[in-house]
DNA sequence: TTGTATGCGTTATCAG
DNA sequence: CTGATAACGCATACAA
């Protein structure tokens, strides 16, 4: 096996002091002369001290670590949510153990407890369950460890610690933007809405629908994964609707250029004769012909302020005020070539 | 302060069995009657108990955590590759701690020193360190821990365990395509060619070019961060080339379709006048228009991958044979409208 | 300024 | 099949 490794009781006895006075001295306690403080540094260096964080979290039931769980990680926007979280944990000296729950609640509950065994000082997650107030963060609260939701967040905890946009006002403004541009049969893509992101943008849609006196019509409203492969089913079953939709608003903008790439293959005139809306702002939703109009859903600051916010509440846990619900502000992206006449 | 958890003390003491006995009953330990299990497993249940894991970390010197670095990881392919891995660890019952070092060698040492305390029981990184032989994976090396590259792979270590493309091959092809389509001034726009990926890749390249009988000119490479800032600045300057070239090969899909983006705003037709080649094979390299030539680079794969190889060196590390290279087979990508004629 | 003693929660060894 | 006990490596209350 490989030798065993060097601890302070090593290098305290290398130097004939006790292994509190290392410990203490390791960690620039200020009742340590600095003369002695040096002199174990050294030989700490010396003697290729490596500290044991494992034994120390287990000590001070502090581990620096927070857990992360997202139905997958490599959709544009989550990454980089997940860069800035990242990054924001790093600077404030915590590290992230992030794992996928693969749109499954069975997954998301393992992960939870996987996280919360491993003494996780907090835990943030994007919810795939659609269960309105799911259980499996009760061990959490139970012991005041702080969780704090972000992007998809359950039903039942939006008054809970959480970071999102208003995904509601979001839907309304890209069906409104479709509406101006003189559109009326509006298709509305958009995936499992039992997840609240999903619902709630399609009631902008309605919202948007109801204000210009347009009825609704469930019909045009199709719930997808809204992933590549669905974006080339629903190109496929558009291009046989009786009477075309003159618009689609996608609630993602993979599957929104997926879609437009596919009609275009079909000869189809885009904006002209079907006008896209998607949602996100991933970079290359600007690089498509035309561009794509979107929701510009700002991934990295969410990230972020989800970080701000736990990294707050971690330092403030005794108080523990009421959640706070952050609400970030997204953009309309207008990006279609606009010199075409509404058809009014 | 919140309540002390429960212990496996404390359903002992409830059932009036040793600590010894809840700690086999609880791992399914065989030397336990199925009835005193089950009794303990019940009694856990009704008083909320949850394992430490970072106690029995500290015990069995095993953690179940695997330590990930790279540069950023809000990349498509990077962000695939860590779904990947993630998706794998998770199946062998790991969970990874991912961490980014943008770029900075410091910020790569500071990372590995992190997960080293936090014994990592694996570590797998995509290094950012232009030296050739970094010195901050040798406290893995000693202690055994197995250290895994994949993708970018210093120097020094490529006969150690690692998962990447053939980058020069790589580049060979892409530029021999571009060759072959008639074209003679070939613009290879990269990044940092300190980083082996992008070295081999202009490899490639050169070599593509002497089989050929084109000389090299130095000229015509261009260092970059490969960003879409970059791809902006670039197509700007080839604005202003001498004589035009007429194709560029560009060392991922970002910046080459940024590229295409800006020079089709300012007239240039694609691929007519200027052919572009791309790498990595973005989702979106597909939607462009016209659609991107480029280089599949299984990301998914790499990740799956590489922690499969780590799996089997944890479970082998006594016998600790060579280091093993797997060598991903990559595909080229060819999408371009091809009717239309080679200027030969 | 430093040392002593103890515990964090678990598992492994050795007995019985 | 079960129990007692000693680690794992560190940090802290209490002494000195």
């Amino acid at each position: 096996m490989h030798k065993k490794e060097t601890t302070i009781y090593d290098i305290a006895a290398a130097l004939n002091v006790s292994a509190a006075t290392v410990s203490r001295a390791l960690k620039d306690h200020p009742a340590i002369s600095k003369k002695t403080r040096d002199k174990i540094r050294e030989k700490a260096n010396e003697m290729g001290y490596q500290t044991n964080a494992l034994a120390s979290s287990l000590r001070t039931s502090k581990s620096h670590t927070l857990g992360v769980i997202v139905p997958r990680l490599n959709s544009n926007f989550m990454s980089t949510v997940l860069a800035g979280m990242e990054k924001a944990a790093s600077d404030a000296g915590y590290h992230l153990i992030i794992m996928q729950s693969f749109e499954s609640e069975i997954k998301e509950k393992e992960n939870a407890q996987i996280l919360f065994n491993h003494r996780v000082d907090g835990l943030m997650v994007s919810t795939t369950d659609t269960s309105p107030e799911p259980t499996h963060f009760k061990p959490f609260f139970a012991k005041n460890i702080p969780v704090v939701f972000f992007d998809r967040i359950p039903e039942k905890y939006s008054q809970h610690n959480c970071v999102t946009i208003d995904n509601k006002e979001a839907g309304y403004q890209a069906t409104r933007h479709l509406l101006n541009n003189g559109k009326t049969r509006i298709l509305h893509i958009t995936g499992n809405t039992g997840i609240q992101v999903y619902k709630q943008r399609l009631e902008g849609y309605k919202e948007a629908l109801s204000e210009a006196n347009r009825s609704f019509d469930p019909q045009m409203v199709w719930q997808t994964n809204l992933s590549v492969e669905d974006g080339k089913v629903c190109a496929k079953r558009i291009m046989t609707m009786k009477p075309f939709p003159d618009a689609i608003f996608v609630a993602n903008d993979t599957c929104a250029i997926t879609i437009m790439h596919y009609l275009q293959k079909n000869g189809i005139k885009i904006p002209e004769q079907i006008e896209i809306t998607g949602f996100n702002n991933d970079p290359f939703s600007e690089f498509s012909k035309p561009s794509l109009t979107t929701i510009d859903y700002p991934g990295e600051e969410t990230g972020i302020k989800t970080v701000n916010l736990m990294i707050e509440k971690l330092n403030t846990k005794h108080v523990e005020p009421k959640g706070k619900q952050i609400v970030l502000k997204f953009g309309l992206r207008i990006r279609e070539s606009t010199n075409r006449k509404p058809v009014k």
